[in-house]
RNA sequence: GUGGCUGUAGCUCAAUGGCAGAGCACUGGACUGUGGCUCCAGGUGUUGCGGGUUCAAGCCCCGUCAGCCACCCCA
C-alpha cells in the first residue's frame, strides 16, 4: 500500500532541475553582489515575534507570519524578511563594524499567504544592503548591483525596467496637498492607482476624506513623470546612475510607493517591460531602522528579490538555456560483467587526474548508457570494450558534436580537459 | 482571511450520465558495440481524496486538499 503524503501548502520540492535554476540564480546573485564588494552574511531563521513587532508592515507580521509557542512557550516566527535581522545584527556591533557595510545574503524566508503564480509560503530571497552611507550615489549604487544581476543572466534594459520614487518627495507633495494627517492612507491609495477602475479610485480617495480640489491635485501629481526633479536626492541619485551606466534600466514613476512602513527615502520595485508579472524585487532607503531596534542611528539603503518571480521572468524570456543537472564531466561505460572492474578503475583514473567521472553501473545496451548520459547532461563517454582493453585505447565520444576519437589510456583525462574547455 | 476557476497516464490534454483515450516520455525489439531520426510491440490509470444521488458517475451534488485567478499583502 503505497501512502502519498503531500507537501505543505506553498511549499516546493526541488527536484535536481530546479535546483539548477536555485544554484543558478544563486551564482548570478553572489558575482553581482561580489562585483560590489558586498559580503555575504546570514541570520537566524527563527526569529522571536518582538523582532518584527513594530517594525514591519503591521500585516506582514500580524497576518502573513509563521508563528507558533516553542515548548517553553515563547513566540517564534519563521522569518518573513531579513531586514529587521540585520538592523539586530549591525545594531549590536555597531561599534567594531568597519562601515561603510556592505552585505548580502539569500536563503529561506516565509509567509503564510494564500499561494498563486510567483508567490509560494516558503521562498528564497536575496537581501542587498548598504548601511552607513547617507547619499543618493549610495542609493543608486544598489541600482547598480540590481543592473549588474539583470546583465549576469542575459537581461538588458529592454527587457526589465528599476522603477523608482522617493518617499521624502512623496511627503512633501502630499503635505503641500494638506493630506499630511491621511499619509498612510493616502500612500495606499497611490498604491491601487493602477488596479482600480478610475471610478472605484475616486470613489476611495471620497471615502478617505480627500476633497475634489485635494484630488485633482493628486491625480496631477502622479501623472507627472517629471516630478522627480523638484528632488534634489532624485537629481543626485539619477547623476550617480547615469556615471554607473545604469541609466537605461531607470524609471521614475510615482505611483511606486511600496509597503513597508520603514522607508525614507528612495524606494525601488524591478519589473518585465511586458508587465505580466508582478514586481521582481523590492526596496529603500530605510534611515531610522537600526536606531529602532537599539542601536546608534544609522542610515541605510537595501533590497530584496525573491527567487519564484525572477525564476519565471527569466524562463519566460528563454534566459535559463538547458541548466545540467549532472555534475559530471564524462560517464564511463560499461560492455559487461567482465570488464566491468575496468571501467570502475578507469573512472577512479580520471578522478585522480581532477576529472568528475560516473560510470554506468550495470552492463546494459550501448545505447542505454549514452541515453543516460543525454538526458542527464554529461558531454563526454568514455567507451571500454574489448577492442579498446586489447589496444590500451579509450573510445572518446563527444556527445555535444556527436564524433569520437580512440585515445591512448593515458592521455584520456588530458583531451577531457583540453576539449571540455572548447 | 474573502470571492471565483480548475483537478483524468510521468508530462501536455480529449471522452453526450453508459466498456478510459491521443501525442510526448518510458520499456522491449528491427540494430547481440553507439545518444536527437524512423518503424513495430507494449505497462501507460485508485479520473486529487472522502461521501452522496443513480440501474450506472471522470461527468451531477456536498465536503476536503492542492494549483491557478481577482482581492488583501508583498519577494
Amino acid at each position: 500500500m503505497k501512502t502519498k503524503i503531500a507537501t505543505v501548502k506553498g511549499a516546493r520540492d526541488f527536484y535536481p532541475e530546479q535546483m539548477a535554476l536555485r544554484s543558478w540564480l544563486y551564482a548570478n546573485m553572489r558575482a553581482a553582489a561580489q562585483a560590489f564588494g558586498y559580503q555575504e552574511y546570514d541570520g537566524p531563521f527563527l526569529e522571536t515575534l518582538d523582532l518584527y513587532a513594530a517594525k514591519s508592515g503591521e500585516e506582514l507580521v500580524k497576518e502573513q507570519a509563521f508563528v507558533f509557542n516553542d515548548r517553553g512557550g515563547d513566540q517564534i516566527t519563521l522569518r518573513p524578511e531579513l531586514t529587521p535581522s540585520l538592523a539586530r545584527m549591525v545594531a549590536a556591533r555597531q561599534g567594531q563594524l568597519p562601515r561603510p557595510i556592505r552585505w548580502w545574503s539569500f536563503g529561506p524566508f516565509w509567509r503564510y499567504e494564500r499561494p498563486q503564480k510567483g508567490r509560494s509560503r516558503e521562498f528564497f530571497q536575496w537581501n542587498v544592503d548598504l548601511l552607513g552611507v547617507d547619499s543618493p550615489a549610495a542609493d543608486a549604487e544598489l541600482a547598480g548591483v540590481m543592473a549588474a544581476f539583470f546583465r549576469n543572466i542575459g537581461f538588458g534594459p529592454a527587457e526589465i525596467k528599476i522603477q523608482f520614487n522617493n518617499r521624502r518627495l512623496m511627503d512633501s507633495e502630499i503635505a503641500a496637498l494638506g493630506l499630511t494627517e491621511q499619509k498612510k492612507d493616502v500612500f495606499r491609495l497611490i498604491d491601487r492607482r493602477d488596479k482600480l477602475s478610475a471610478e472605484a479610485w475616486d470613489k476611495y480617495a471620497a471615502d478617505l476624506g480627500v476633497t475634489a480640489e485635494q484630488l485633482a491635485g493628486l491625480k496631477a501629481m502622479l501623472a507627472n513623470r517629471e516630478l522627480w526633479r523638484q528632488s534634489e536626492e532624485c537629481q543626485a541619485f539619477l547623476t550617480a546612475a547615469a556615471a554607473l551606466g545604469i541609466a537605461d534600466f531607470l524609471e521614475y514613476d510615482p505611483t511606486v510607493i511600496r509597503g513597508l512602513d520603514y522607508y525614507t527615502g528612495t524606494v525601488f520595485e524591478a519589473r518585465d517591460r511586458e508587465g505580466e508579472f508582478r514586481a521582481i524585487l523590492g526596496g529603500g532607503r530605510y534611515d531610522n531602522l537600526v536606531g529602532d531596534v537599539g542601536g546608534d542611528r544609522l542610515p541605510g539603503v537595501g533590497f530584496a528579490m525573491g527567487d519564484v518571480v525572477i525564476g519565471l521572468v527569466a524562463q519566460k524570456y528563454g534566459k535559463v538555456g538547458a541548466l545540467r543537472t549532472s555534475p559530471s564531466d564524462v560517464l564511463v561505460t560499461v560492455f559487461n560483467a567482465e570488464t566491468l572492474p575496468q571501467s570502475l578503475q578507469l573512472a577512479a583514473e580520471l578522478r585522480a587526474a581532477g576529472l568528475r567521472a560516473e560510470w554506468y553501473p550495470e552492463p546494459v545496451k550501448l545505447d542505454r548508457q549514452l541515453k543516460y548520459a543525454d538526458a542527464t547532461g554529461v558531454r563526454f563517454a568514455a567507451i571500454l570494450g574489448p577492442d579498446e582493453l586489447a589496444q590500451g585505447l579509450v573510445m572518446l565520444k563527444d556527445l555535444a558534436n556527436r564524433t569520437q576519437t580512440p585515445v591512448v589510456r593515458q592521455q584520456l583525462a588530458g583531451l577531457i580537459q583540453e576539449k571540455g574547455r572548447q
